[in-house]
DNA sequence: TATTGTTTATAGACACGGTCTATATCACCT
DNA sequence: AGGTGATATAGACCGTGTCTATAAACAATA
C-alpha cells in the first residue's frame, strides 16, 4: 500500500523542514535531538533517498526533501485546522444543535432555555424541528434532529427518556360559562358542556380521555383543533371547555380572560421528557443543552 | 500545542470512515479488529467525543467524526500523493537532472550518454548549465546543479570527483601547413609556427602550456579565442596550428580537412571527471546519471 | 425461539520499537 | 587550540501498540 507506514515520521519531518534544525524540532516536539535525528533517518531508508543536507548551522531539504515536505506541509496544516475545529466543538465554539418538539413546547417552555443556551455559546447553530410526538420520534430515528423534547410516557426500546419538567393540563372556559367560575364540577357535569380537544394523536389528549375512562366516562370533545393557540381562542370566544396545559394559558388566567374549571378529581399531570436514540453517542452541544434543561 | 499526540491515529480513522467497518479498517492497515478499535477509542478520548455510532452493521460517522474527516481525509489523500510521488522519483520516473559543464564537452561527449539517460527514464527534466570549469564549480557550490563535468585535476576540498573518462588533446593543422603532415616536429620545431589555443583560464590551456615548461619551452599563442568551434575553424582556414581535443575533431581528421601534428614527445591526456559537492547527498537521478557515464 | 453469522468491546499478555542518556564526530568561529 | 554549536551513533530500557481469546450485542436466518 503505502511506503512509509509511520505517519508520525512525518510529523518528525515536517517540523525538521520548518525550523531548518534537528534540534529545534526535537524541542518542539518535546523528544530528544537523537529521537529526531533517528526518525529522520527512517523516513530516508524507508524512501530510499536523502530528504536533508546536513551541515553544521542544521539541516536543509534537498530537492527531493523539499517536493515531499510540499505535500506534508499542507497536510499537517490541514490536521492542525482539524484540531482546532475539534477543540472549538468541545468548547461548543462551534458546531449545530438540532431539536424536536411541539410548537407549543418550544413557545411557551423551551424558547427561554434556548435563549440561555444561545448566549453562552453563540457558535452553535440551532435548527428546531417542529412537529407532534410521532414525527419527533421520526426525526429522531431518521437522525434529522438530535434530541426531541416531547410529553411522556414514551416507550419505545430504540430511545432512551429522560424526564425533565411536569406539565399541568387543565380544563378553562371564558366568560360566556363564567357561570362555572367557582364550581367544583363532577365529571358528568363537566360532560354537560361542549369540550374542545387537541387533535387525536395527541399525547395530551390521550392521556386525558384515559383518566375519564378510568372513571367510567367517555370523553368527546365537540371541536378538535390542531393548535394550542386555537384551543385557546376557542375557549376564549365561549365556543366551549378547552383542555389546555396550565402554564400555557397563565396570561389569559391573569387577565381573567379565561378561567380554570375546578373539577372533583385531580387530573395527573403531564410529563414532559427529552427523548434520544438509545445507545447513540450524543454531540457535546446535545450534552450541554440536557445539562442547561435541568 | 495539538491535541492528538499520535497521528497513526488519524490513519486508522480515516480507514475506519472510509470503509465504515473497523474489521475492513483492520484489513486494508494489516491490524487486528480489537487494535483498530482500541485506536479509534484513543482518538475519542483524546478528543473527548464520539466519532462514530457504532452498530451491528459497522460504525458510522457522527456529525463531528464527519467534520473531522472532512478534514483528515484530505489530509491523507495528500499524504498519498506524496508517496506517489517520491516512489516515482525513486524509480526516476519524474524530478530533474542539473548538469553543469563545458558546451565542448556537452557537444562531443556527454551527448550519447544524455540522451540514452532520456530514453531509459524520460520522465526525469534535464537542465543543462554551460561553462568554463570555473564557473561549473561556483554552480555547484551555489547549488544550482547536482554534478559538473570537467577536465580534471580539480582540487578542491569542498568537492568530490570522480575520473571517468580520459581526451587526448594534440596540435592540427589545416591544408596550409600539409608540409608538416608526415613529420615528426620537436617542441622548438612547432615553437616556429603560430600556434592557436584556448583562452587563457581554460584547463587544457593550462595543462600544454606546464607541459612545455617542463621541457624548458615557453608557449605563447598567437591567437587566442574563446570556442572549441573557433579552435577548429582557425585551424582550417590555416591561420594557424591548433590546440584541440583529439576526439572532438574526429570527423575532420577523417575527412581530411585537418591532420594531427605528431610531436617526438606524447602530450598527457587529458583526464574528465564528475564532480559533485563533498558529503552533499545525490538525488536519485544524479546517481543513476553517474552509473550510466561510467 | 433457537441458531448462526455478523459486528464491536474488553481483558490481559507479550514483544517490538521509540525514546532516552551518553558519547562521538564534525564544522565553524574566536 | 579551544569552545560552541550542529548531527550521528551506540546501547539500554520502558511504554505501548498489537496480539489472542472471549464477551456482548444485534440481525437474519431457520
Amino acid at each position: 500500500m503505502s511506503i512509509n507506514n509511520n505517519f508520525e515520521l512525518y510529523k518528525v519531518f515536517y517540523w525538521a523542514a520548518k525550523t531548518g534544525s534537528l534540534t529545534q524540532a526535537a524541542h518542539a516536539l518535546y523528544l530528544t535531538q537523537p529521537s529526531v535525528s533517528h526518525a529522520i533517518k527512517q523516513l530516508e531508508n524507508s524512501f530510499g533517498m536523502t530528504l536533508f543536507y546536513r551541515n553544521s548551522k542544521g539541516v536543509e531539504l534537498t530537492q527531493e526533501g523539499a517536493i515531499l515536505y510540499s505535500y506534508i506541509e499542507q497536510s499537517m496544516i490541514l490536521i492542525a485546522h482539524a484540531e482546532e475545529n475539534m477543540l472549538a466543538l468541545r468548547n461548543l465554539d462551534s458546531g449545530e444543535l438540532r431539536i424536536g418538539g411541539s410548537d407549543s413546547l418550544f413557545k411557551h417552555y423551551l424558547l427561554p432555555i434556548l435563549e440561555e443556551f444561545r448566549t453562552k455559546h453563540s457558535g452553535v447553530k440551532l435548527h428546531l424541528h417542529h412537529g407532534t410526538t410521532p414525527d419527533v420520534i421520526t426525526f429522531l430515528k431518521e437522525g434529522r434532529i438530535d434530541l426531541g423534547v416531547v410529553r411522556l410516557p414514551i416507550v419505545d426500546p430504540q430511545l432512551k427518556v429522560r424526564e425533565s419538567f411536569q406539565l399541568q393540563d387543565c380544563f378553562v372556559a371564558g366568560s360566556h360559562f363564567a357561570q362555572l367560575k367557582d364550581k367544583v364540577l363532577t365529571l358528568d357535569m363537566l360532560l354537560q358542556y361542549p369540550v374542545i380537544l387537541f387533535s387525536r394523536n395527541s399525547r395530551a389528549r390521550m392521556a386525558v380521555t384515559e383518566e375519564f375512562q378510568r372513571y367510567g366516562y367517555t370523553l368527546k370533545p365537540e371541536i378538535e383543533v390542531g393548535s394550542v393557540d386555537l384551543l385557546i381562542e376557542f375557549a376564549r370566544r365561549g365556543m366551549g371547555i378547552s383542555y389546555v396545559t396550565r402554564e400555557f394559558v397563565l396570561n389569559e388566567l391573569e387577565a381573567g380572560t379565561l378561567f380554570e374549571i375546578q373539577l372533583d378529581i385531580s387530573l395527573p399531570p403531564s410529563r414532559v421528557g427529552i427523548m434520544t436514540m438509545l445507545n447513540m453517542p450524543l454531540s457535546s452541544a446535545a450534552k450541554r443543552f440536557i445539562e442547561l434543561i435541568r
